[in-house]
DNA sequence: TCGTTATATGAAATTTTATTTCGTGAATTT
DNA sequence: AAATTCACGAAATAAAATTTCATATAACGA
């Protein structure tokens, strides 16, 4: 804790019954106190703004602007303690949601970094390189992902498949052999669709790449290079978007290497098809 | 310096001789900032207030207070090593690919903390709480913001469409009226296609949410409500992704926070369809 | 016990701070 | 040269913080 909370909580035994209100809401939300202001903090404590204030100088502080800023500056040092950011309650209003999302979504990037593989990770970029014709496939909250590749792939001049529909998907499978690659992204690892595609496209020899959560899975275990992502623990209105994010960076993550080492002798292309992006489209 | 502070130099170069005098100052008293008002700084500075508050939108922050919470946060930091994280090397391995890829990635949520203004976002959410249908449009990478939203408000039961055909997309903005919101996605907010679906959306009413840049784009200016994404200033080869990370937090946080305020009365709905999702497809 | 005084609190008024609007003049384009 | 765009500050407005004031309740003394 800050030297300020310290300071809020060491008072406390002397505080009225209204003070208490509004200590108890800063020493849970101190991470929100600096975005505030004394009508809302008011409102969540369940006080006047008359007694936020002066609850501020009680502490001895000057003003609650003071407050703020001090608060801000003392939690910018000692980051990490976020109260319990996986609740999310019924009375949060949309911005305390915002840095809620901005919390959890940095979080899950930063897991990615303990999930996924070095080895793993080369591999995959090796085996990119080297094919002729990409498909990925993912249902669901992973198709994003999917069509995020597309798109990325596709200006890096790859042959790139990806469609949401199984059936047309499939009748495109054939067509893969050796020198390609088939990505399938699952979080879970067991969606059958994704599996389905998978078999198939091993049978006509496709290399295959999992991005899918770190876990022993039917995907998992028969992929033949695995980008594990982490396994997202959270409240289940904000487990996708999590995990969604770390599917992202894998991706993101491959186009940048790919790029980097492919990138020069296609760069002019790339640069063409920007230009011609831009004056077409603005 | 701190990461606010150099990016104000850099754009030093683009500042007008009102601006040059404001980032002069603050640069040379970068730490009284955080305790001084529009007023002060404007005297100091020899400047209007109003050139202040537009000062601090120019430089990719959303509010005067916003800017003042932010400094005072980074200068708490003791020397912030900045590993130059946005020259990609020729010579980086996969796994240095990604590790820039993460730091980017987590950066450019942080930044988004800045350019999201508070009100606007909640007055998006109100808006498209009271919406019967929501439509969303971008094209390009913003499309993948898009689809990633429709993925999600359709499960919380919302009659949403996109589509990335501009013709059939065109064809249903008739069917929308006052009660509708049309949410409009384009970085540079200059976007031709995604202007004139605005526009015309806009001739039947409907209530118009962008999200773009916080810059004085065409779409910025005309939308009803705006959801200000950072601009984020990087390697042009990673600048997408970073940008995408910040639309989707956008877009998280709008189905989050509606998800939270709606959500219970259809909870269990939204349970049955998961539920479907994983009898039939597992 | 009753009246008096001190204390805590919120509502409302006031002051301060931030943002937006509007008009002007300079610069740029047509 | 006319028209348009742009930057800017003054003034209006909106929002946020603080103070004032009235009231209720607790504490105290007769």
């Amino acid at each position: 804790m800050t030297k300020l909370l310290v300071r809020i909580s060491e008072q406390s035994r002397q505080f009225s019954e209204t003070e208490k209100k509004i200590s108890d809401y800063i020493l849970n939300h101190a991470e929100l106190i600096p975005n505030m202001t004394t009508k809302e903090l008011a409102t969540k404590a369940d006080v006047s703004e008359a007694s936020v204030t002066r609850f501020v100088k009680k502490i001895g502080v000057g003003s609650f602007k003071t407050f703020k800023i001090t608060l801000a500056k003392e939690m910018a040092v000692k980051e990490s303690f976020i109260t319990d950011f996986s609740i999310l309650q019924k009375k949060d209003t949309p911005y305390e949601m915002f840095q809620k999302v901005v919390h959890v979504n940095k979080n899950a990037i930063d897991m990615t970094m303990e999930s996924l593989d070095k080895k793993e990770l080369e591999a995959a970029v090796e085996a990119i390189k080297g094919a002729k014709k990409l498909v990925f496939y993912g249902v669901g909250g992973s198709a994003i992902a999917a069509q995020d590749a597309v798109v990325k792939f596709a200006k890096l001049g790859f042959e790139v498949e990806f469609n949401m529909d199984f059936h047309y998907m499939l009748s495109r499978i054939p067509y893969l052999n050796e020198n390609d690659v088939f990505i399938a992204i699952s979080m879970s690892g067991k969606t059958k669709d994704v599996l389905d595609m998978m078999h198939v496209a091993k049978s006509y020899g496709a290399k295959i790449i999992a991005i899918t959560n770190l876990d022993k899975s039917p995907l998992y275990k028969k992929a033949d290079i695995r980008l594990a992502t982490p396994t997202v623990e959270a409240d289940f209105r904000i487990a996708s978007i999590a995990s969604r994010m770390t599917q992202l960076t894998v991706i993101d993550t491959l186009y940048v290497s790919i790029f980097n080492q492919i990138g020069e002798r296609m760069l002019d292309k790339f640069h063409a098809a920007r230009d011609h992006v831009i004056r077409l489209r603005r």
